[in-house]
DNA sequence: GTCACTGCAAAAAGTTTGCACCCGC
DNA sequence: GCGGGTGCAAACTTTTTGCAGTGAC
């Protein structure tokens, strides 16, 4: 069940499957995945429509949008706690971690540049833990 | 002048002029840049031959790949020692900058997962403080 | 009735691939 | 002369945009 208030643009049943979708979960969506999920089941959204929605859903602070290293943004939901991402080459799979160093790396910089830091990105690549001993 | 011993493949006119032109440089290049770059210098070389000639001498560990929050990939030359990068939101200039604890960081998450850790991207995105005085 | 939203299809932007030709070894 | 390298154009992938139609308020 989702409670909205006070979004600038409108939460249309569209962009609400969305934000269900990727609310509900803990998996990195990207735009195709939400697309085709949605159609599977029962409820296709267009593609341009996703994209559309997931912009607004992000300005709104709804969901939270990352780069990883492969081309395309990826969209996880809002409100946790600030963490970083591992992916594993082999198997694909993004693990979330999160460290206190990182926030003073961040003030660190910031003191040295005078750069207003406004957000971060730490993705981490290797081979994770199963598939290490798998292979 | 560049000198490169042991290449599993060739460096060719081609490549080794992407080779100089990133290595003697402290720019973050994408793939158009250096061939615009090139054509400038009056060394103009087809679009896909540059991307394949990255991709050799990425393989070679003649540069250095890194993915920024935008969609393209951006090469930056070899052998420096290991750093960050801090994006201007304003006037996309790119900062290199590095801390000690990042170390730290990726030796604890290896501990606490079990992963192998091949490598890392830590982006920090911002106002620099030259844009932030402009403003 | 207006204005935001949708869906389709077309366009962009970045990158990759197919293919014929060429060149170094 | 073989295998790798080049250049062009075409394809591909992800994302954006144009536009006509629709629905909420």
């Amino acid at each position: 069940m989702i409670i909205v208030l006070n979004m600038k643009r409108r939460l249309t049943p569209q962009r609400e499957a969305i934000l269900e979708l990727i609310g509900s979960s803990d998996r990195h969506w990207d735009a195709e995945s939400i697309a085709k999920m949605l159609a599977r089941k029962g409820r296709a959204i267009g593609l341009a429509t996703v994209y559309r929605g997931l912009a607004v859903l992000e300005e709104e602070g709804l969901i939270h949008a990352i780069q990883l290293t492969d081309g395309k943004k990826r969209y996880e939901r809002a409100g946790k706690e600030h963490h970083d991402h591992f992916i594993c080459k082999l198997c694909g799979s993004i693990t979330e971690f999160s460290h206190p160093a990182e926030a003073r790396i961040l003030e660190h910089l910031s003191r040295e540049t005078g750069a207003v830091v406004h957000g971060h990105e730490f993705v981490v690549f290797g081979v994770c833990a199963s598939c290490r001993e798998a292979s």
